[in-house]
DNA sequence: CGGTACTATCCGGATAAACGGATACTATGC
DNA sequence: GCATAGTATCCGTTTATCCGGATAGTACCG
């Protein structure tokens, strides 16, 4: 009977549970697999159709990639030779357009952020 | 009434953009900016309050909190001495919840990826 | 089999983040 | 003014993350 008003507990206890959570906001931290997010998202696209559209190395995308399947974001099919990603969850789109909008509203303070990373990114 | 369906174009084209979203998961991509997060989401408190509630030193504290206020999360208000936050987004709840109920689905894969970080967390 | 195409993993180096402790800043009270 | 409480910023260290290049693994093809 957890009381629904306030209740909102956004997290679990136990701190295995947070990190968890923490881990996979990470995933999403990190610009190019955000984009590689959106490129698989309506369609499957091997790992060297990736390559050719971020212009990172193989390996890294390669790694990317596997970090998005691990959470869950999207799913790896073996077809022949190839390694065809697509999400697999449409969450992922939610929390990303969520975050969006968020931003959208605080550029400017976030972009003059520098407690997240030190670059001048004006 | 834009066509919904496939064109859900997940990120604004330009890079920096991207750079911003991403900094944004990022700012939730730490469990402790987490659990500082959920402890203002209710009710107002003051730094030292979090210092007690999270156990970290209260530089650390006050910085985390800084920086869930650069992304729109929180809000601080001077109040004396103290500086007083609460969450002012509803919408970073959400962010929270549906991240949440995604790693709910995924704890197996996502507490093994050590490509995200190396630490055994098991 | 041997060769090729595609993908995954390993390595070392560079950068970003998190942290505590020290220090500076701001507001209150005497 | 001076001391004190609360907060913010700076600094050096440690750990995590990203990266390309090299290497190992896997599937097809002749």
């Amino acid at each position: 009977m957890t009381d629904k008003r306030h209740t909102l507990t956004l997290l679990p206890t136990e701190p295995a549970g947070r990190a968890v959570i923490a881990k996979l906001f990470r995933a999403l931290g990190d610009p190019n697999r955000l984009r590689l997010l959106e490129f698989v998202l309506h369609e499957e696209r091997s790992v060297s159709d990736c390559v050719e559209h971020i212009g990172l190395s193989q390996g890294r995308v390669s790694t990317h990639l596997a970090c998005l399947a691990d959470c869950g974001f999207v799913e790896a099919r073996r077809d022949g030779r190839f390694t065809r990603y697509k999400v697999a969850d449409p969450r992922v789109a939610e929390l990303v357009l969520l975050a969006r909008a968020v931003s959208a509203d605080n550029v400017a303070a976030l972009s003059e952020c520098m407690r997240i990373d030190g670059q001048d990114q004006r």
